[in-house]
RNA sequence: GGGGGUGUAGCCCAAUUGGCAGAGGCGGGGCGCUUAAAACGUCCUCAGUGAGGGUUCGAGUCCCUCCACCCCCA
């Protein structure tokens, strides 16, 4: 695939390159550039310098597009993504770690012999690019695409092996034509819709969120908190597939964190919907509840505040239109601190009291706002005795608090009574029924099942699934998006444009300084003729959510350019679900969730065979500095240009993966890339000066795995440094592949440490080069998917054709990973008496012998009868006396 | 309150999945090299695994209780 580079012409290259990319003063190799020009090219073997030649091969990557793959052609290859960036500027911390991750992934599976698919883009809408057009008048555009390019620059500095080939952006008018289509997919199938609701709205961003965008009552971009507001928004029917999203992730390889925080989500319950019946009056209405069973302990019922019954009866009391106000502008945040814990729980009294269907008996109602609307049936019955929130409500409003349930402990016995009167904490423990008629010393678990079915009987109740996940409102009153492509009729309605009108394009002309939307402000741009009667009419002016434009992304790598599709069908079904996932555990609701519904609902629309986007994930930790995030505003910012520009990329990359296992999270302060530059430095020197031993004749012997050059393992003598050396470095493969496997890398550099430190003994005790030859062209293949630069760099100056990267993943030496000898622990009653040292794999009656024969062991032993022998061959032989 | 996760050396982290607690790095210290420093080389340093109980010949690892911290949902 690569030409091999010939010696003189990479002297020259090295020069230059060396001018033109490291002009930074004082990185750690104090380098003397004058010094360099002087000495040539001699001595330049001598020192580590990434800067020589890092640059150069990243770019001959980039240009090259030496990492393509084609898909056109044979087997679908396996397809691994990694996040696509978000262009905020330059790459920053968590971008170089996950790519890092990422790419020692990739590399090392193509290095098995794996066609992977690894391509890259940009989530490249989104509100940053208008508050850059806001405050400094930038045009989005060209902020984005400027930013782009730098991140595109510091990918192809850090030798990231992306398949250029794939790039996309989801701002370019190519792109969202095909996000636009998708909607309209949808839309046709009926999963959009588009309806009044009372919707989350962020002051700070000027737009509606969706829920998922709220975090603890504030915007999860601004910080701000967020009010309710009644609005007709779009939203997609995500909640359609609640139960489908539930139960599909026990077929996922996925953390199990995120996958206990998806359920968390969606958040499904099972309960009963009750009707109740208004008194003195015909009119009935359900409450939805998860514990039927204490029915006979509700002593009033809460309606959310707009529950229509209570707006309709309540309708022109002053007092209670004040209430309706108070609660729709307050806070999201003011709202979730009145639902949990103690504070005031605000309510009003309404103007009729209900039945109780169970016990016939009238009990008043209520409209607080720690009911919430769109939650179950937007009412419920209170029972003080078993919800806390409810015993805090009657307790401030005083209301009966009655008990229905007796506390009885695991084996059911009776626990003492509680007192309603005192009852301070509401108890939802294992009781049984109390008060309840003829439920009473039921489990509340039978008891539950057998009211629901008395009062289905009577056409009362039923039992009933509940989700916490809402629907996903798309809509949003900003112009650096995906427009919403539908036209608003008079005379038709709501009309999708047709897909031959693809894309309803963003104008050229928009005025970012301005309150509102800037799309919805423009001059012109609204107003068209409908497509269906040609009347004058007006777009949707609000742009879709840009997760939408990330819901999808991965379909339309397959084929970028495409302008008569949005994705190749048979590819797709080929490459989905994606074989690796890797990004950020932020995304673990958001955009995780959105993907998984976007590919089950085209599923449906037919245009897609799997059910699930992503097969395995991968999250990684977060960087941080001294525990906390790192941020601007908070001036710790240290960003991948540092690092790379002091230490170059490898340094940067193995750092990264070096810190901690994947999952955890980095402290950057507890780092060091002066301890990998160092580790660097040294395998740089040992690859350098070992460079023509075992070799007769340049580029002669091959690695281990490729036809070792070096013998078997019986070549080597027993013992001999060389045999030692050949053992460590089977054991290295054996135990680093492992590692590969199981996405340790942290633990494979310090493998490969090891090995590095192998070689320089076996050195200082005079091994053949044959076998320091083989451990050196060993350690540079297992570290090229981490380090791919030194790796390729050495790996020619050691005389190879190719590239490092081409090459085979070595494979162990059978014979080679036994010990010849093992020791064996001699343990009395458990405690270590003595050692053995004995062939490997000695049987475990001999063993037993030569352990009675140790000094203190035969002493110990004879003092006392032995009970017993326990014997594990190559590990432990333990006397237990009696 | 429910769920998920993590506690091992001054610090970051390993431990063949039940078999001698230490692989690697950082930090610290000694020595070598050096006119000197840096760099480099080399050697050393330090815990009995958050606490308590249980199972087992044997527990960092399995079980129970508790504590601390992180994340998600209330």
């Amino acid at each position: 695939m690569h030409a091999p580079t010939d010696d003189e012409s990479r002297t020259e290259h090295d020069r230059d390159d060396h001018r033109a990319g490291h002009d930074r003063d004082g990185h750690p190799a104090g380098h003397d550039r004058d010094g360099h020009d002087r000495d040539g090219h001699d001595r330049d073997d001598d020192r580590y310098d990434p800067f020589r030649f890092e640059e150069a091969i990243g770019r001959r990557w980039y240009e090259e597009r030496t990492y393509t793959t084609p898909l056109d052609a044979g087997d679908p290859p396996l397809y691994y993504l990694t996040m696509f960036p978000y262009p905020s500027g330059d790459l920053h911390m968590g971008h170089a770690e996950i790519f890092s991750l990422h790419d020692a992934l990739v590399r090392q599976k193509r290095m098995t012999g794996a066609r992977v698919f690894n391509p890259i883009g940009w989530d490249a809408f989104g509100l940053p690019a208008e508050n850059a057009a806001r405050k400094r008048g930038v045009d989005p555009r060209q902020w984005t695409y400027a930013n782009i390019e730098e991140q595109v620059g510091s990918i192809i500095r850090l030798g990231y092996s992306f398949d250029w080939s794939a790039r996309l952006h989801t701002c370019d008018p190519g792109y969202y034509r095909w996000t636009q289509w998708v909607f309209l997919q949808l839309f046709h199938k009926g999963l959009v819709d588009r309806r009044p609701g009372l919707v989350n709205w962020c002051p700070g961003c000027e737009t509606v969120l969706a829920n998922e965008q709220v975090v603890e009552g504030r915007c999860e971009r601004s910080g701000d908190p967020v009010v309710r507001r009644p609005l007709t928004q779009w939203y997609f029917r995500i909640t359609d597939y609640a139960q489908e999203l539930l139960d599909d992730l026990d077929s996922l390889d996925w953390p199990s964190r995120v996958k206990a925080m998806q359920r968390n989500w969606i958040g499904r319950s099972e309960g009963a919907t009750v009707t109740f019946a208004v008194a003195g009056s015909d009119e009935t209405f359900e409450i939805y509840t998860t514990r039927p069973d204490t029915i006979f302990g509700a002593t009033y019922v809460v309606f959310a505040p707009e529950h229509p019954l209570a707006t309709a009866r309540m309708a022109g009391n002053p007092e209670y239109d004040a209430f309706l106000l108070e609660v729709s502008q307050r806070s999201e945040i003011e709202r979730l601190t009145t639902m949990v814990g103690r504070a005031a729980k605000r309510g009003v009294r309404l103007s009729f009291d209900v039945v109780n269907p169970a016990t016939g008996e009238q009990i008043p109602a209520y409209a607080a706002d720690y009911v919430l609307t769109d939650y179950g049936t937007g009412a419920i019955m209170a029972v003080p005795c078993s919800d806390q929130r409810d015993l805090d409500f009657a307790r401030q409003h005083g209301l009966p608090v009655r008990m229905i349930v007796q506390p009885v402990d695991e084996r059911g016995t009776p626990l003492p009574p509680l007192d309603p009167g005192t009852l301070s904490e509401a108890y939802t423990g294992p009781a049984t029924m109390t008060g309840s008629g003829p439920y009473d010393g039921l489990p509340t678990k039978e008891a539950a099942a057998a009211i629901v079915a008395d009062l289905a009987a009577r056409g009362l109740a039923r039992t009933t699934v509940s989700f916490r996940l809402r629907d996903w409102l798309v809509s949003r009153q900003r112009s650096w998006g995906a427009p919403i492509p539908v036209v608003h009729c008079p005379g038709c309605g709501t009309v999708p444009v047709p897909e031959d009108q693809l894309p309803v394009a963003l104008p050229d002309d928009l005025d970012f300084n301005v309150s509102g939307s800037p799309l919805d402000l423009h001059p012109t741009w609204k107003h068209v003729p409908c497509p269906s009667c040609g009347q004058a009419a007006t777009r949707d002016t609000d742009t879709m959510d840009t997760f939408v434009d990330s819901s999808w992304y991965f379909l339309r790598f397959l084929s970028p350019g495409d302008e008569q599709r949005a994705w190749p069908r048979e590819l797709a079904d080929g490459v989905l679900p994606i074989h690796q996932y890797t990004g950020g555990v932020e995304h673990a609701v958001l955009h995780l969730l959105y993907a998984r519904f976007f590919v089950k609902a085209l599923r449906d629309c037919g245009l897609l065979a799997a059910g699930e986007p992503f097969r395995a994930l991968l999250n990684q930790g977060q960087v941080v500095l001294d525990g906390a995030a790192m941020s601007k505003s908070k001036g710790n910012l240290v960003t991948p240009v540092e690092v790379y520009g002091t230490y170059g990329a490898d340094t940067l990359r193995g750092t990264m993966l070096f810190a901690s296992p994947p999952e955890d999270d980095i402290d950057w302060a507890t780092v060091s890339p002066s301890g990998m530059h160092k580790w660097l430095s040294r395998v740089w020197r040992i690859a350098i000066e070992t460079r023509d031993e075992g070799r007769p004749g340049a580029g002669g012997s091959g690695p281990a795995g490729a036809g070792s050059a070096a013998g078997t393992g019986s070549a080597a003598g027993a013992g001999s440094a060389a045999g030692e050396l050949r053992r460590s470095t089977h054991r290295t493969i054996r135990d680093v592949t492992a590692d590969y496997d199981d996405r340790k890398y942290n633990t494979v550099i310090a493998k490969l440490m090891t090995l590095t430190n192998d070689v320089t003994e076996a050195r200082r005790a005079g091994a053949d080069g044959e076998a320091v030859s083989e451990a050196v062209d060993t350690l540079l293949l297992l570290l090229a998917p981490i380090c791919p630069f030194i790796t390729e760099e050495l790996w020619t100056r050691r005389g190879h054709a190719g590239s490092v990267h081409d090459q085979s993943w070595p494979s162990a030496d059978e014979a080679l990973l036994t010990s010849a000898e093992v020791a064996v622990v001699v343990q009395v009653d458990g405690k270590v008496r003595g050692r053995l040292t004995v062939p490997a794999g000695t049987a475990a009656d001999e063993l037993q012998v030569l352990a009675r024969g140790l000094e203190p062991v035969s002493r110990l032993l004879a003092e006392a009868g032995t009970v017993r022998v326990v014997v594990v061959p190559d590990r432990v032989v333990n006397f237990v006396r009696a």
